[in-house]
DNA sequence: GCCAACGTTGGC
DNA sequence: GCCAACGTTGGC
C-alpha cells in the first residue's frame, strides 16, 4: 500500500519549479528540524510514495505538484555542517538527530490548487492542512484527500 | 508587518 | 516535571 505525504517549502527559498528543475528533477528534503516531522522523515515515508508539493508563505500559498520519495530516511548532511544554517553542533555523526529522505518530480499539476480551495473543498475537512494551527512541515495525506486534490489539480488520479 | 498557534528551552 | 519566556511558522 503506498502511502501519501504532503511536504511544505517556501517557494521563494525552493519551488517546485525548482525541482522540476533539478538534476533529475530530485533533491534531498534537507532542513527539517522539528521532530515529529523527522520521524515521518527517518521511519515512516517509503520508497514510491506519493508526496504533494505544497507552497507556504507564498501568494497564493497551495499545492503546486506531485513528486515521490525516491530514497528513504538518512542522516541529513546539513546538521553536520557548521557553514549551513541547519547547523547542529549538539548532533554528532554516530547518533544524528535529523533525517532526509530524497524526492522526485512526478507531474506539474495542471492548475495550482490554492489553499482556499483545501479548506472550501468537503472532502478535505480532515485533512490536516487545514487544521487550525497546523504549522508541521511534513503531514501524512490520506489516500481520499491524494485523489481529490488531484482532481482540484486537474490530473487523473493514477 | 502583524500576530495566533505552536514547539523548544531552561530555571526552578 | 512544571511552565514562563522565547523563537518560529505561516496565513492574512
Amino acid at each position: 500500500m503506498p502511502k501519501y505525504w504532503l511536504l511544505k517549502s517556501e517557494p521563494d527559498v525552493f519551488s517546485f519549479d525548482h525541482l522540476w528543475k533539478a538534476k533529475g528533477k530530485r533533491t534531498l528534503w534537507d532542513g527539517v528540524r522539528n521532530y515529529t516531522a523527522r520521524n515521518f522523515l527517518r521511519d515512516s515515508m517509503k520508497k514510491g510514495d506519493g508526496v504533494l508539493f505544497y507552497h507556504s508563505n507564498a501568494k497564493p500559498p497551495g499545492v503546486a505538484g506531485v513528486a515521490e520519495v525516491v530514497r528513504e530516511g538518512y542522516p541529513d548532511p546539513t546538521q553536520f555542517d557548521p557553514a549551513d544554517s541547519h547547523h547542529d553542533p549538539s548532533s554528532k555523526p554516530e547518533d544524528p538527530r535529523w533525517y532526509v529522505v530524497d524526492i522526485k518530480a512526478k507531474r506539474r499539476l495542471p492548475r495550482f490548487v490554492p489553499l482556499d480551495e483545501l479548506k472550501a473543498a468537503s472532502k478535505l475537512k480532515e485533512m490536516a492542512l487545514v487544521q487550525r494551527g497546523q504549522r508541521l512541515s511534513v503531514q501524512p495525506v490520506r489516500a481520499a484527500e491524494w485523489r481529490e486534490v488531484l482532481r482540484m489539480g486537474g490530473l487523473e488520479p493514477e
